[in-house]
RNA sequence: GGGCGCGUAGUCUAGUCUGGAUAGGGCACCAGCCUUCGAAGCUGGGCGUCCCAGGUUCAAAUCCUGGCGCGCCCGCCA
C-alpha cells in the first residue's frame, strides 16, 4: 500500500518518486526503501538522500559505498529521463540525489499559487469525527498561564487535525458544582455581594474573593460545615444557592471567554457539570457498568456499599494499595472518574445524548457557542470516533484509568481511540500556581497578554509614528498575543515551562513576530506591485541557493503538517502532540525568506527574473499565512 | 516501593519514537551591514564530557542494562 504522489503535496510527491526510482534497482519493496528515505544534513549533499545501501549491505555481502556506487550507476538513465531529477551522486554509502532546481521551482510555485488558502490542507483522514475537550477551567477563578498553555495546545492541535481532513468538534468542560464554587457561593452570599455591581472582570474579582475564602476556611471548621450544607444545596436547582451559584459562574464564563477571545480561541460547546447531574446520564451509565465483568458493587471491607472497577488484572494498576477503583461512593453519589468514565462513553456515543442545548452567547468571531441545559433544543451530539482530552501530564495516571474502566466495559475501540493530550505545567521560578495560595496573581492569561500587547503597540509606534493610534492598537494586540501563543507552542509538549518574562515577551529572533513580520515584508512587496502574479513568469528562473532553499521549504509544508498528526500515536500514559515541529518548521520557512529577501531583490531585478521573484514571494505569503493560521498567530499586513 | 517525564554551550532549547554525513537554533556576548523591496532583519565569530557507567552495532545524543539529579503521579479527596 503505497500513498499516492499528491499534487497538493510537492515534497511527498517527489520522495515518492525517489522511493519509485530505488525500488526498481534496489532488489527491495518500496515500505523498506522509504524507511530509508531523508533529507542530508547539508543541502550541498543533496536535496534528497537514502540510506538504503547500509541496510542492503548485509544480504549483498558488499560494502555499503560500493552498493550506492552500483544504484546511482544503473539509475543515471533513468534520472536523465525525468525532468524532477537533476542528477544522482553517491558519496560513501549514500545515494544524494539532486533536483533539477529549475523543474522542482516551477512545479512548487505554480502550484501554491494557484491552490492558495488551500495549500496545506490534505485529505488523509477526511471523514473521521474528532473531538476535543480544553482547557477545563474551573469557572471560579481568571486563566493563569498554564491554562493558556492548555487553551493554545488544545486549539492548535484542532487546526491542524481539521487542514488534515478531520471534522473536528471543540468542546469546554464547565464545572460548575465543584467544591470552589460551593465555597465562592458561600463567601458571596455570607458577604452579600451584589455581583451586578463588580466593576473589576468577574473571573479576576472571584480569584481574588478565592484566596480570601481560603484564609477563613483553613480554621474555621464551621464554615465547612456551612460549605457543605451548601454543597447540599446546591443539588437542588431551584434552591436560593443554585440560583446565585448559576449566576456568579455565568459571569465568570462570560469573563474567561474574553480571554479566550484575546487569543483566537472559540467552541462548538460547553458541557456543564450540573447538566451532566441532571440528565439522567451518570445513572444510565452506572446502570450499563454493572453489566461488565468486572465492575460490581462490594458488599464487605472497608469499600461495602461502593461500586467499584477491579482493575486487579491490569498491568499497569498492579502497584495500587487496592485494586478496586471507586466509581460510585457508598452513599450513590460519583466520584470523578466514575463521571469521567460516563462523560467519556457520551463522547462516543456509547450512551445516547441526553442533552439540551441553549446558546451560552456570541463568540467573538460571530459564532454562537452553545451550552448543555435544562431546557433547549436536542442536538444529539456524540458518536466520535477519537477523541482527545487536553489535559496536564500530571493527570496521566486517572486519564489512563479511565480509558482502561472502558475498555474493561467492553468498549475496546473506544479505549483506542481515547486520547490523553499530555502537556506539563507552567511554572515560576519559585513557585506553582495555585489557586488556593493566590501565586497566580500577576500571573494571569490577561496579565501577560496586556503586557504583550502593549509592549508590541510600542514597538508598533515606534516604527509607524504617522498611523492612527487605533492602528497601534490592533497591531500591537496581533503581535503580542501571537507572541503569546507561539511562545506557549514552541516548548515541547512534555517540558515544563519556567515563565520568565523577559523570554516571554523577547520579539527578536525564535518568536511569533519574526514571523509576522516575514509575511508583512513579502505583502509590502506585492504590494508596490499591486498583487500582479501574472501565472506566465519563467519560474525557472528560480534556481539560486536561496531561491531553491525556500522554494524547497514552501514545497514541504503540507508533509510537515502531516507528520505531525502521523505522531499523535498513543502510548500507555498518554499521547504526544509535537506542537513545536510547526513552530520550529514555520521558524525556519520565515528564516529562508529574510535571507532571500536580504540577497534577493525582487522590484529592482530584471524584468524576467522579477516577474519570477514575485510569484516565489507569493507562494512565501501564501504558505507562511496558512501556517501562521493553523498556529492561531494573528497574521498582519503591516506592523 | 512502583510508574511517567525531563537532563544537550553562560542560559533557554531542537534533534531521541523511526540509530546514519560536521549535534541545529534563540537569547546574551564580540565584529560588520540601512542614500538600494521594512534593521522585529542579514553576514561572520567565540561558546559542547549530548548527566554517568557499561552493552548492542559498520555506525549511538538517539536503542538496551544499571546508576545519579530534578519534577509529577499512585485516595469513597477535589
Amino acid at each position: 500500500m503505497s500513498p499516492t504522489p499528491q499534487t497538493n503535496n510537492p515534497w511527498n510527491a517527489a520522495a515518492e518518486l525517489v522511493i519509485q526510482l530505488l525500488v526498481k534497482v534496489a532488489s527491495t519493496d518500496s515500505e523498506t526503501v522509504r524507511k530509508y528515505i531523508e533529507i542530508p544534513p547539508d543541502p550541498d549533499l543533496g536535496d534528497i538522500a537514502s540510506t538504503v545501501s547500509f541496510r542492503l549491505a548485509k544480504e549483498l555481502k558488499k560494502s555499503p559505498a560500493a552498493i550506492a556506487t552500483e544504484i546511482t550507476q544503473s539509475l543515471e538513465k533513468e534520472a536523465k529521463k525525468e525532468p524532477l531529477l537533476d542528477r544522482i551522486v553517491a558519496k560513501g554509502p549514500y545515494i544524494n540525489f539532486f533536483f533539477d532546481r529549475e523543474e522542482f521551482a516551477r512545479r512548487v510555485v505554480s502550484e501554491v499559487c494557484k491552490i492558495n488558502a488551500t495549500y496545506g490542507m490534505t485529505e488523509e483522514f477526511k471523514g473521521t469525527r474528532a473531538l476535543i475537550e480544553s482547557p477545563a477551567v474551573n469557572p471560579s477563578k481568571p486563566w493563569h498561564i498554564g491554562h493558556a498553555r492548555n487553551a493554545i495546545l488544545g486549539d492548535t492541535l484542532a487546526n491542524i487535525l481539521e487542514s488534515v481532513g478531520f471534522e473536528v468538534v471543540r468542546i469546554d468542560y464547565i464545572n460548575d458544582l465543584g467544591l470552589q464554587i460551593a465555597q465562592l457561593t458561600w463567601k458571596i452570599m455570607h458577604d452579600d455581594v451584589d455581583l451586578a455591581k463588580v466593576s473589576e472582570k468577574m473571573d479576576h474579582f472571584l480569584g481574588h474573593l478565592y484566596v480570601e475564602v481560603q484564609k477563613v476556611t483553613e480554621n474555621d471548621s464551621g464554615v465547612e460545615n456551612e460549605i457543605r450544607e451548601i454543597t447540599r444545596r446546591l443539588e437542588d436547582l431551584n434552591s436560593e444557592e443554585a440560583k446565585r451559584s448559576a449566576e456568579m459562574v455565568t459571569l465568570c464564563l462570560k469573563a474567561q471567554c474574553q480571554t479566550a477571545y484575546r487569543l483566537g480561541i472559540y467552541k462548538n460547546y460547553q458541557i456543564w457539570e450540573s447538566s451532566i447531574a441532571h440528565s439522567g446520564l451518570l445513572q444510565t451509565a452506572k446502570d450499563l457498568m454493572l453489566q461488565a465483568e468486572n465492575i460490581l458493587e462490594l458488599t464487605e471491607g472497608e469499600k461495602k456499599g461502593c461500586i467499584v472497577a477491579n482493575l486487579a488484572a491490569m498491568e499497569e494498576f498492579k502497584d495500587m494499595k487496592d485494586p478496586h477503583k471507586v466509581l460510585f461512593r457508598s452513599d450513590g453519589t460519583r466520584t470523578y472518574t466514575g463521571a469521567d468514565v460516563a462523560f467519556q462513553m457520551w463522547k462516543f456515543g456509547v450512551i445516547k445524548d441526553p442533552f439540551h442545548y441553549s446558546v451560552f452567547e456570541e463568540q467573538a468571531n460571530g459564532e454562537d457557542v452553545y451550552r448543555t441545559a435544562l431546557d433547549g433544543s436536542d442536538r444529539n451530539l456524540g458518536g466520535f470516533d477519537i477523541v482527545y482530552n487536553v489535559i496536564a501530564s500530571a493527570q496521566a495516571h486517572p486519564q489512563r484509568l479511565i480509558y482502561t474502566i472502558l475498555d474493561l466495559l467492553g468498549h475496546h475501540e473506544q479505549s483506542l481511540n481515547s486520547h490523553h493530550v499530555a502537556y506539563e505545567f507552567v511554572g515560576l521560578e519559585d513557585a506553582d500556581f495555585s489557586g488556593r495560595k493566590g501565586t497566580w496573581i500577576g500571573y494571569s492569561t490577561d496579565d501577560v497578554l496586556d503586557k504583550a500587547t502593549e509592549l508590541a503597540k510600542e514597538e508598533v509606534a515606534k516604527r509607524n509614528p504617522d498611523e492612527s493610534n487605533e492602528f497601534k492598537e490592533i497591531v500591537g494586540a496581533k503581535v503580542g498575543t501571537g507572541a503569546v501563543r507561539y511562545f506557549m507552542l514552541k516548548a515541547s509538549p512534555d517540558r515544563k515551562i519556567t515563565f520568565r518574562w523577559d523570554e516571554a515577551l523577547d520579539f527578536n529572533g525564535d518568536a511569533a513576530p519574526y514571523l509576522q513580520y516575514s509575511f508583512a515584508r513579502a505583502q509590502r512587496i506585492l504590494e508596490k506591485t499591486g498583487m500582479e502574479p501574472t501565472g506566465k513568469a519563467e519560474l525557472t528562473l528560480l534556481s539560486s541557493e536561496v531561491e531553491f532553499a525556500l522554494v524547497k521549504a514552501i514545497a514541504r509544508f503540507p508533509e510537515e503538517i502531516l507528520e505531525v498528526v502521523r505522531g499523535l500515536k498513543k502510548d500507555v500514559w498518554g499521547t504526544s502532540f509535537s506542537s513545536n515541529r510547526i513552530t520550529g518548521y514555520c521558524y525556519e520557512l520565515a528564516t529562508l525568506f529574510s535571507k532571500f529577501y536580504d540577497s534577493c531583490p525582487v522590484l529592482k531585478a530584471e524584468p524576467k527574473t522579477r516577474a519570477a521573484r514575485l510569484e516565489l514571494v507569493s507562494a512565501f505569503r501564501i504558505t507562511m499565512g496558512n501556517c501562521l493560521r493553523i498556529l492561531g498567530i494573528p497574521v498582519v499586513e503591516k506592523m
